[in-house]
DNA sequence: ACTCTCAATGTAATCGATTACAAATACCGT
DNA sequence: ACGGTATTTGTAATCGATTACATTGAGAGT
């Protein structure tokens, strides 16, 4: 309507209207254009004019409509993070990560949990095209490989980062750890002790995870010089519940290892509560090591010898390579930094790892 | 404008551009305006335009544009959850409940984490008052009451909903649990076993749930005609740290209750691996009861008799109270079903409880 | 003094969908 | 057959910010 000329004040009953940029403009006396530059590229701007506009927009209170700069922009203002298992605690301290990145450049971050029964596909793929991502950031390392084969429908689709896991042959850009590396440390941390039957209880048999790490455990085991008894590598699948079932398995062993690595905290966890049931002492009887250092470690008891892997940093430096992605390729066609970054990892030693009781061994 | 007039065809080279709605309008011959009303409001058109676009939209491949349909609509197409530790497991099917409901409704949920050091405050309020939520879920019963004293700024705020926890002396809706019966219903269960000397680990003092739990208890000791001890009511925080910190002051009395009720199962976690590595048995020497029955509890040696919470539905159910409240509130001012609901819960009974043992009693 | 360049600002088109209002059409009863 | 009501569809304004392009003014060079 109208509402330029006469600045009405009696249509409109409830709350009063949010001010919008025009009323900053006229407060500060310059054009939307200049407000509208002070605030995305201040250096545009004179300083006075900036000042100016900085006062007028703190009077009224603007506060910017997310809606109508991503119209405008061709953007939608968000990132999807998709997780294998949101309740799965390892992955909470990455999305914290990537939240904080990602909203101090004031995107969105939504959440999709790849292995729930509805979502999944039809949801991805929604959040893939329908202009609700401008990126995306990937920590399931399974999904179909047909999700990520290049453009859609003629449509191309918005820049992806991979983090801990990925999917293989593809050259999009991922955030990872060394995992042959941190699996290997583990194990030489138990060498050292004095360890010589060594034994893992490796994750899903079809995830990358699980092949780096177990290689790292042979690479460890035959720098020794010692044997790796496949016997000694037992099946789990990363979760708490796997780790328990692995026990009776250890326990039926003629020949016991006097150490376990486990390639994840949660599995370790498990293991160690089952042979605690069984009246088998860690590390008395046996040195258990992890991998992720999930929160809980430190507080189990005992507390879980593990290598760290730095969750937040993971997050944040791939929120920080998506941002740089997504800017590149506003700007030209398809530049921007690729190529992945691998984080340090770090051995934490604790309790539940010691030196082989020689009465036993 | 004239862009209906030459249809422009060599200007961009990139990919093609997203059809929009009035490429759909264009091939099934109608208005922009009945493709929307297709999409929006599919009783008001005729079966035949309606088949008619709905094949349009199906040969274009047509996505909506949700920045566009938010401006126009004045509003920002998510809501957003304020949870108080997001790595807490507790949490994560709830969320999965809300976005179920959520993402039906074509709903971005957002989710923050308001013991993040930085976000709290700021970020909250940007959520609240920057156009960037519709609604509200709350699953924090400890924010700042001021974030909730009605409109800020002269500006009004989305409906809010609590769930779980609730700030206390505020009138919006909640969808909550009978907290008080729930702890009644352990403490029953374990005076029906036979026992007498009955302990409670508490959450923190500050927190709503921490005092309807323990008045449960209060009213279960009471109606079977048992002493409410004080020295028997331990401090925690719902955290399995707490847990395990509660075990030595247990061990410590000079009478010891032949079972304990812990306000959350985390806690009953740690309390009892804590106790283990003392040598006490659960339940041979005490039986030990839990709340909220997560994840972890069923895999837990032994597994945790616990009174469990509808997590999913409560996060469904909260999601769709506020989708009604949304709804009401755009179109009226002020309706819409306000008015709180509590969810049943249920007594599992699993290995963590037993008879009191005869000879120590 | 005069032209040229560069910086700062303004003008107005634009992003894509929704919806108030108007127009057209169909259906009814008398 | 005619006014009247209900149903379906179209026209065009609108949401609020961004940005291509135009304009203005100031300083530099000769």
């Amino acid at each position: 309507m109208s509402g330029a000329k006469m600045d009405g004040s009696l249509t409109k009953i409830g709350p009063k209207p949010n001010p919008k940029i025009s009323d900053v403009a006229r407060v500060a006396g310059v054009s939307t254009a200049t407000v509208s530059r002070v605030l995305s590229q201040p250096d545009m701007v004179s300083a006075k004019t900036r000042d100016s506009v900085l006062a007028a927009v703190a009077e009224t209170g603007y506060r910017i409509n997310l809606a109508a700069r991503n119209l405008r922009r061709r953007q939608s203002g968000g990132i999807v993070v998709l997780v294998p298992h949101l309740s799965n605690p390892f992955f909470s301290q990455i999305l914290s990560g990537i939240a904080r990145v990602a909203s101090e450049a004031g995107l969105n971050v939504l959440v999709a949990d790849t292995r729930e029964p509805e979502g999944a596909d039809r949801q991805i793929a929604d959040y893939l095209f329908n202009h609700r991502a401008d990126g995306l950031i990937v920590l399931d390392g399974n999904l179909p490989e047909r999700m990520f084969k290049g453009a859609h429908n003629g449509r191309d689709r918005p820049p992806v980062i991979f983090a801990c896991e990925w999917v293989e042959g593809h050259d999009e850009p991922a955030v990872t750890i060394d995992n042959r590396h941190g699996a290997a440390l583990a194990v030489e941390h138990l060498i050292a002790l004095g360890h010589r039957r060594i034994g893992h209880i490796m994750g899903p048999r079809d995830n990358i995870l699980t092949r780096q790490r177990a290689d790292g455990v042979r690479d460890a085991l035959s720098a020794a010089g010692l044997e790796a008894d496949e016997r000694w590598f037992l099946d789990g699948d990363f979760t708490l519940a796997s780790g328990i079932a692995a026990a009776p398995h250890w326990l039926a062993l003629n020949e016991r290892p006097t150490a376990v690595f486990c390639s994840s905290d949660a599995m370790a966890c498990g293991f160690m509560s089952e042979l605690n049931r069984h009246g088998v002492q860690v590390p008395g009887d046996v040195s258990v090591v992890g991998f992720d250092d999930i929160e809980i470690s430190e507080h189990f008891i005992p507390a879980l010898t593990t290598i760290r892997q730095p969750r937040g940093a993971i997050g944040e430096v791939a929120a920080g390579m998506l941002l740089d992605l997504m800017r590149g390729q506003d700007k030209n066609g398809k530049p921007a930094g690729s190529g992945s970054r691998t984080l340090p990892i770090e051995l934490i030693v604790r309790g539940s790892t010691a030196a082989p009781n020689p009465s036993r061994t």
